[in-house]
DNA sequence: CTTGTTTTCGAATGATATTTCTATTTTTTG
DNA sequence: CAAAAAATAGAAATATCATTCGAAAACAAG
């Protein structure tokens, strides 16, 4: 928004050789043009052409990535979401031959402007003429049901107690398998990205039953658990329960038999599609149930 | 973007009769409140309770019309825009209970971004009934976007190169690390399912590079990985394009190494929330991809 | 391991945007 | 028609922003 506004290069009597450096450094040496459009500069960006360092490189990603927050925010609020400092924004519009970040910016605000999000019907597929599109999209709309369901009911008080139980424990398990697993895998690593001691039972080496009897009852175990319930969770879980662990669980149905054992559970259901089953709610679940317990640990 | 950011009435002594005049005119004492979002402006806009004069009236039309203009230029450019004073919009927007015209700005940029409200500053967490429930519904919210973003934007083409790679290779290995693993987790344990035959290439026991040694030329490789691209995934593939397997990518921006190591690629943006990210939109491909596949292959 | 280069950081600086305040104009009312 | 009240425009003040620049750090080459 403010800045000087005018033109780069001013090349006086002896600043000649900064000015060489300097565009030397820039695009124009290799036959790039200021990009006009916001189109153009994607272009630019995904022709792979130019190679960033680390810091203009994780600009360039973020740029790809939140195209409204570059448009709406201020240099500050851009260059902290992005990891960066300010000025490394500026330098960033500099290579591509903007003046500064502002006159940058306006190629965002300019393509913004066509599109303020009036709220659209948007459901006017008409006869996909591609069957795996269709699949595609099926796919997509199972998962935003899944996704909007949860929304609609939750049960707050069982996801609370939930967070306080792993906030409790010393050592937290996280069990699941089959389909389950991609949940579970990513719980654990997002636990230990957040610095939250766990352990993944992936039964490598077909271990699991081994770690399992390790937990004492300082610890808790949060399982994942979706039907047909016939793989080796339940097992691992009962061992679990009579070891005295606190219990959690994440579930599709009052059927499932990890419920009878655990402390808390929640019931989230996934919509089947074409006999595959997006796990985009439980991933939120899980995801929440993380932040919730890191948030409860920290603050 | 600028200002004082502070309170409005200072009752001082003698300043009482203005302060009370003031006040007078602002909607609080009309029985409104400070409208939270852009739909409550709008509402209490077009209730027709207000009456404006001239100028003011002309700002609310303005408002109403180009709302996109609002969000994104600055107080001087939407004034001019409107044809009225700077001066005109503060008021305007101290009659509704903002501190000033930022404030009142923020409004039109959140409906913008579509967004969530924003997690600036952390002071506004505590006031949160349920901080845990405020971010589940932020995920859900990210992940839904990530899914319409894929409708959107799609590359068919790719994609339908991608299946028929994959569809034509003896044996298929899927790789990925980090936060990508549980997609291709699940890709695998979907595809053994379906009967199609893959090696999930998940580094136990650090043979992940003795296992890409193994593959052929028929084979085919389905990588997937997500920025920042520091995990082992690049040196896996770039092993195994010199093996000459046609390799297809399913990650989040060109920026990524395994762009040019691949045959085919396809982009799937996770929005970022909170520093958590959804898996569903990946998921969702994966899903699609193989359906493809196995419809390809027995149809 | 050293040297020269590139890249990044952070504070200082210059510029702009936002707000406040006051004089002037317009409107309302007795 | 006159006087008071309200509304507006414009200028001045102030907070915030964007940019620059020098030093430190990381990196690459010899």
């Amino acid at each position: 928004m403010s800045g000087r506004g005018k033109a780069a290069d001013e090349p006086s009597t002896h600043s000649l050789e900064t000015a060489a450096r300097k565009r030397s450094r820039s695009l124009a040496a290799l036959g790039y043009t200021k990009p006009q459009t916001y189109e153009e500069l994607r272009a630019v960006l995904s022709s792979g052409t130019v190679h960033f360092p680390k810091r203009l490189r994780q600009v360039a990603i973020y740029l790809w990535q939140n195209p409204s927050d570059v448009a709406l925010g201020t240099i500050a609020q851009v260059a902290a979401q992005a990891g960066v400092q300010p000025s490394t924004l500026v330098r960033f519009a500099q290579i591509f031959g903007f003046a500064g970040f502002s006159d940058f910016q306006n190629l965002f605000k300019d393509r913004m402007k066509g599109s303020w999000p009036e709220t659209k019907g948007g459901q006017e597929k008409t006869a996909e003429p591609n069957a795996d599109l269709h699949f595609l999209n099926g796919m997509i709309g199972a998962s935003q049901a899944a996704l909007s369901r949860i929304g609609n009911s939750f049960d707050i008080a069982a996801f609370e107690t939930m967070i306080a139980h792993l906030a409790a424990a010393e050592l937290i398990y996280v069990i699941g398998s089959k389909r389950a697993f991609p949940v579970t895998a990513y719980l654990s690593l997002t636990l230990s990205q957040q610095g939250v001691r766990n352990v993944l039972v992936d039964n490598v080496g077909s271990s699991a039953l081994d770690q399992v009897g390790c937990i004492t009852p300082a610890d808790a175990v949060l399982a994942v658990s979706f039907s047909p319930y016939n793989s080796i969770t339940p097992d691992l879980v009962a061992v679990a329960h009579e070891r005295k662990a606190r219990i959690v669980t994440i579930t599709d149905s009052t059927f499932s038999p990890l419920v009878r054992l655990s402390d808390t559970w929640l019931e989230v259901v996934e919509q089947d599609f074409g006999g595959f089953r997006p796990l985009a709610a439980s991933l939120a679940v899980g995801m929440a149930l993380v932040h919730g317990l890191v948030s409860r640990r920290t603050g």
